[in-house]
DNA sequence: AGGATGTAATTGGTCGGCCAATTAACTGAA
DNA sequence: TTCAGTTAATTGGCCGACCAATTACATCCT
């Protein structure tokens, strides 16, 4: 039985001594998706998939380059998964008049049913997920990882994270 | 440029107005996951590889199925990985001599070099994971992610979640 | 012994996700 | 006007990760 090992376990290994609580988000962030990948199917729908129908389900028709923006995914990855949503009959897409490069991607109608569905999906995720945790704790996760988000989004590119200000100054 | 938009653009899409934290553990998952990906390019290895690496050094030769229970994933997917890694030096395999239909793995002399790399690459992860948040908070953090990863690995099969009690309860 | 069960790995297929390279089309300046 | 530069999307390739189905071997039980 995968994914449902000890989660009491956490013997790291010691290479990852110096990066618990890194080792603790790689597990999680596994566990999350098979999670949604279960409360997804029967949806019709792949983990990944929701967030891109979110967004159309609010957007409304739009261009793939704003889509693309708005889940911050790579371009291709996004042509490939509206490409499967489309045949899934999920996505509707159509050259763009004003600019031949274009496409507008929308979500069809029927996939409209699906909306009331996955919001309820998702709030039996979020439920599993912080089951057992009281209002103030549920605000510091959220909190806390508002926080790694945004340094997760900070370059690290020539930063050697090292925060102390390590090496970069040069110049 | 991906993985890299407004932290702050936290405006739900409605349909996920029931699980922002779920919503914010996808983002901090990928977001994560690509900061690993960065910090381990140039050391040979590809995200989710490090795993099986690090179990690898702390444990020796060892059957695979072992090693598969310990990482916690499909034994398909570990197959592919290990032909990977053996592929590219990292690891090696040879025949278990007392159950002919198992394997034996071990981490190759040339990878144990890459040990302390690895180990410095998951320290800058996770100082850059954790940047700006004091003692206190990081025990936190890592106090609600143990719940969540707990959470997570409760089958939720038949249970619907509700846990509170929620519908739950009500024959 | 001999067949039923169970376990170890592997293969094949599908997805999400990334990168690199391409094509097509829209600017913008010379 | 023409040509360089930018932007929109797509393709192909690769990886991690899942599932389903298979093969090879080990056991267990009758």
């Amino acid at each position: 039985m995968k994914a449902s090992a000890d989660p009491a376990c956490t013997d790291l290994p010691t290479a990852a001594r110096r990066g618990p609580v890194s080792h603790t988000v790689s597990r999680v962030a596994r566990l999350h998706r098979i999670a949604a990948g279960k409360v997804l199917k029967g949806l019709g729908l792949y983990p990944g998939q929701e967030f891109v129908m979110m967004y159309l389900w609010d957007a409304g028709p739009v261009r793939q380059s704003e889509l693309i923006k708005a889940v911050d995914l790579d371009p291709s990855t996004v042509t490939k998964m509206l490409q499967r949503l489309e045949q899934a009959g999920h996505v509707r897409r159509r050259p763009d008049p004003d600019d031949r490069r274009a496409v507008l991607v929308e979500a069809t109608d029927a996939s409209c049913g699906l909306l009331a569905e996955v919001e309820r999906a998702w709030g039996e995720l979020e439920a599993h997920t912080l089951a057992g945790l009281d209002e103030d704790e549920r605000g510091e996760l959220a909190r806390l990882l508002g926080r790694v988000e945004a340094n997760l989004c900070t370059e690290t590119a020539d930063c050697p994270l090292g925060a102390g200000g390590a090496g970069g100054g040069g110049a």
